[in-house]
DNA sequence: CCTTGACTCTCCCCTTGGGGGACGCTTTAC
DNA sequence: GTAAAGCGTCCCCCAAGGGGAGAGTCAAGG
């Protein structure tokens, strides 16, 4: 009693499709070809082979791996990478689930949130305490200058890589104790101004935010609010990256700054 | 201050290759492309546009969402809408999960539960009460008789798919009420013993057995306890469908009987 | 005997979101 | 001057089949 493959199909709940794919992969072969016609003969023990196949495409399990264990790989270890496989791409859904109804609760969506992969890289830094967040430029710009002067010919990463970051637990509004780097290409002196430091690779959530610098607190406050509603564990301060600024940009409207915030 | 692809690739965290994809997709057009080279040349600021694909993108949007969004969509109801895909995902998931832990538990894993959706279809039926399991065999075939010659011709469908059903709540050993149906093609005549029935389509959950029919008790446990550990609601009584038997195999060893589970 | 419709065969292209690589032209650095 | 990146286009590749074309096969009806 053999079935020609439509019948194979509707007793197996595969379409006719699948049941060639999967003799062209070897899943499963038909127990006879007819040597005239050419056409596939399926017998009913073989059901149970493509019910094998049925549950374990229904588990998410690929050809491939379904092929290793026909060919008798044990199931156990497979089970349990399958497994974890699963509750990643659970916990990855969970977090989008949150994101998602995070946004749904905001009136304009003003912010993109967006987790990057940052690469390691090389800066130096120098640290300060200002008086006022006004002070940054002088920072920046006497930082630059310093680092130059202990190190001619340093050359900086193209494209350029600067940030600050604010050193204090809270929000201060004097007495800021801020950190300046500039990514480079390789270490070189320091003194007691200028440190070398070696940053390592990491995810952090990223904002960016157009305009003026007094209204950055709007995109600090938005982005750890961001990370602590969807579940994501702070692993540092905020970086606040200089794109566009005054020395390439006229109208403040185009000032350009991204937040990028490290976390695990 | 225009940027290379390869720097805004950095700034941005897209690969090359994917922004040169989204300018061919139409989400991101470099602002300007030079005469001569024809090197794409980007703006700072679209960086914005690129974190915002990013985004998107990191929950799970396709392109061509996304693409609807870019050309003024708004995105609420495509939010709602991914809400609830990514819910499905995720109880999808937990199925899985659940039956993964469920195999492991087992030590031969002779079964291989699989869902299956069946076709509606149209039977005709028998019901009535046996004084024990071994007179089955006599429901199945004056049943088919009956059903003959009270509509001559009458075709069944190809493949067959007949099946019984034990409509006791509990299991019994006597005075068992069971019911027998086949697959026909379209209905006919009823009487007193014989009736017709449309039966719907809907999921099912599967298991073959192969072998005597005395050992068919240890699959019905198999799948009712399946169901329930995995969080499937039971949706009717098991169908016991007869594939090979007595009629085409002499071995015992090779009948083949299905267990079909209904569930929502 | 012919036809018609339902099956079946093989072969080829299509899907998503890019990745890899070949080959040729530019730019940049030493 | 030259070598190494960087950039361009073009083509093929992935997983698990789906859709369809063109041709052969089978069973039933007229």
């Amino acid at each position: 009693m053999m079935l020609k493959i439509g019948e194979f199909s509707k007793l197996s709940m595969l379409t006719v499709k699948t049941l060639r794919y999967y003799e062209k992969e070897g899943l499963l072969i038909p127990a006879a070809v007819d040597r005239q016609t050419g056409y596939r003969l399926y017998e009913t023990a073989q059901l149970e082979d493509a019910a094998r196949i049925k549950a374990l495409r229904q588990l998410h399990f690929s050809v491939e791996e379904i092929r290793a264990h026909l060919s008798g790989t044990p199931i156990r270890e497979a089970l349990l990478a399958k497994e974890e496989e699963l509750k990643e791409k659970q916990s990855d859904i969970s977090v989008m689930l949150s994101v998602i109804r995070f946004l749904s609760e905001e009136k304009e969506m003003k912010y993109q949130a967006v987790l990057k992969e940052l690469p390691a890289c090389i800066v130096y830094s120098e640290e300060r305490v200002l008086k006022n967040y006004g002070e940054v430029t002088q920072l920046v710009l006497e930082s630059a200058q310093e680092c130059l002067r202990l190190n001619p010919g340093l050359e900086c990463t193209k494209p350029d890589y600067c940030f600050c970051e604010y050193l204090d637990g809270e929000h201060k509004e004097t007495d800021i104790r801020a950190r300046y780097s500039q990514a480079v290409v390789r270490a070189g002196k320091e003194n007691e101004r200028i440190r070398f430091r070696s940053l390592p690779a990491g995810k952090a959530l990223c904002i960016y935010h157009k305009g003026a610098y007094e209204l950055l607190g709007e995109a600090y406050a938005y982005i750890v609010n961001y990370a602590q509603k969807n579940g994501y564990e702070i692993a540092g301060v905020p970086r606040e990256c200089y794109i566009d600024g005054i020395w390439n940009k006229e109208s403040v409207q185009d000032w350009l700054t991204e937040i990028q915030l490290p976390v695990k």
